[in-house]
DNA sequence: TATGAATGAGAGTTCATTCAT
DNA sequence: CATGAATGAACTCTCATTCAT
């Protein structure tokens, strides 16, 4: 999205002034590649600034050319991941309407696609980026809102769809937030602390299973 | 507890000795108190031992008497935490045998005890002690594995008693990782990033209604 | 002036050339314009190349091609100011030669005009030029030094016109330098460190009167 | 003064304590001597820490350890010159009431003392102090405004007891602003930026005269 | 045992200056 | 002439850890 460098660009640009802009969307792209591979390998306060300069193959200046400071460079990242979530997983939500099919299509698009094409940005949304500052967590919680959110929403259309009610006036949130914290858990165990891709199907699967069972047994299918 | 001052004490102490050791253990848990509280309300990383100290009004090399370093101090806390966590609710998956009662009564333990009781701790296993070193994670994980062998355990005694199976081999890991999941995702969302502590009992019985309707779900009751 | 851009121009210019020269002198004073009110709002050494760059839109190349450098941008400020304030303030002392008049006039013209008209120069003169390097030192000397001549000059004439002697061959430059004391701590104390300008009138009347006294006392009038 | 290190100390202190305290006191000052002559020679902006570190042998950490930063060098040491000019120079006015002797009592304490013993002082209170932030402005201002008022005081004393009246009712103060601009002007003038030790004696007699002449003229003596 | 002054490596950040386009 | 991205040295400041007393 090159979000930190947005030009009004009303008018047509040049070729050359084209191919700068270009570069600059790459470099910024290069520097936040470097740091999200550092941030997941290293941890986020092991990784000091020159490391990601000197891995993206730029000066320190530079990335503070790019980014207002380390703390930004996190936020970007989870803002660019959040992007990404939402549209690749989120969405699934919406396709499948008042079915309880969203939330197993959303489910196995997480965690066959999602966590097998993206581990590092899995890493950096379920652990680097918890705790390390006000603003992150701040950016953190938009993320976490807006998906619980989306899961919300289905919840809610089922219901009227299908003609049934939720215990209680907090149920179809508290829902959703254990939906996120399930994805969370497994994600977590799974691949981040022990990078156990193998079975990640079967565990998608099961975990799908059993998280769309609780919706189930709520509304008395 | 006094982990890190172990002492092989065979035989009698004199009444002096006996203070002295007394007052040993009232410093540690004073550190460890001030390291607990500090690390929630400003950082792990951004607090300093000189904080510390000066919060238990000790010096910094008495902190360095007690533990072997910063890292250390988490660490013991966890371990605490570990501790109280799994002889509060873990246990509860034994005492209610083979019934899904009792992972009822864990969760109001959880949901309606220990967050009340103990926030910090919480925010401390949920928040703090993620991603800030290899060692902490490996402690964290331990505290984590192992209540998910207390879930598995109550998993597969109910399954045997009453006769029933689950999908694949690794259902009731993966099951037990979810439950897990939602404590967290729970505990987090409300209390550690809120601080709502006003419905927390609704949205425990909601968290605990969902999470047992997934269990009845699967084993057809 | 355009000094930094000297050119020897002995020929007529083309339509062209004119316009470009002059536009070339309206960047100039237009990035000396934005160097003045940054240096005084935010200090020299706070205020960067790019801050400068931005106010006076242009780009940070453009502030490099007027001028060799930093230390540059405040010397021509410096020499301006001087140029100004000799014909301004320094020149009331040869207009009116040979009695006291030319001290009032001259106190009332920095007083009730210069500093009225040019506070911010008057904080560049006796504020922010003030220590930053051996370079702006020297240049700063001369303002100085060319000041001081202009009173000792009409200190001189006057008594050789009046027929009386100073004390000491030192006296007439110590009258001087203390005038131009007085000058900068009034304009410091009310004006560069207060912004109280409401008085000044009364308050430049008040340190003329001062000043000139300790002559008249000196020289038996 | 260590104003710095100020510890409430009720009781009586053992020898080592003692020792301790005095070697704190010690190092304090050592660090402070050092940031002086640097601050002087190479100008704040100029002087680093790690200059300022080795000169006094010391580490770094060691300077944070006395001193918040760089700021709070520069008003410790402020602060002290502030002391020392008042009680040396400020007190003069006191001591001789009612008279114009205070005038060049005082006078002569800052030329013919003050200057000779303390020239770094000098340097500091009217060149590296000056435009270097809010904070030090504010300390410096102290310390003006103080000195004026011990001149004015001594003016309207002299006033009352000599039964005469100034012209207007801001004469005094400014009065007093001139005479510390002539303070100033005078010291760095040949002091600050020339090193002209030699005729200072002289230069001094002349600008008290100047500046006694000035006091006499208005009061009509 | 307890103290707290001392250390110094290392962090994040700034900014004057350059130069290819 | 004008641009503005890139540089990297230099700066201030922090803090875990040590050790003489």
């Amino acid at each position: 999205m090159g979000k930190g460098l947005a030009k009004s660009n009303g008018g047509a640009l040049s070729r050359s002034a084209l191919r700068r802009q270009r570069e600059r969307e790459e470099r910024y792209q290069t520097i936040l590649n470097a740091a999200e591979s550092l941030f997941v390998k290293e941890g986020y306060h092991q990784t000091s600034i020159n490391k990601i300069a000197d891995l993206a193959e730029v000066s320190v200046g530079t990335v503070y050319f790019y980014f207002k400071n380390k703390e930004d460079l996190l936020i970007q990242l989870l803002d660019g991941i959040s992007y990404l979530f939402r549209s690749r997983v989120g969405a699934e939500f919406e396709n499948a309407d008042s079915t309880l099919e969203g939330f197993m299509n959303a489910g196995h698009m997480f965690f066959n696609e999602f966590c097998h094409k993206y581990p590092e940005k899995v890493a950096i949304m379920y652990r680097e980026s918890i705790g390390q500052s006000p603003l992150v967590d701040e950016h953190r919680r938009k993320l976490h809102d807006n998906f619980i959110k989306d899961i919300s929403g289905a919840l809610r259309r089922m219901s009227e769809n299908m003609g049934f009610s939720f215990p209680s006036s907090m149920s179809v949130e508290v829902i959703a937030v254990s939906i996120m914290g399930i994805y969370q858990s497994i994600a977590s165990h799974y691949l981040v602390s022990r990078g156990k891709f193998q079975n990640l199907d079967q565990i998608g699967k099961d975990a799908v299973a059993y998280l769309v069972g609780g919706i189930k047994d709520m509304c008395g299918i």
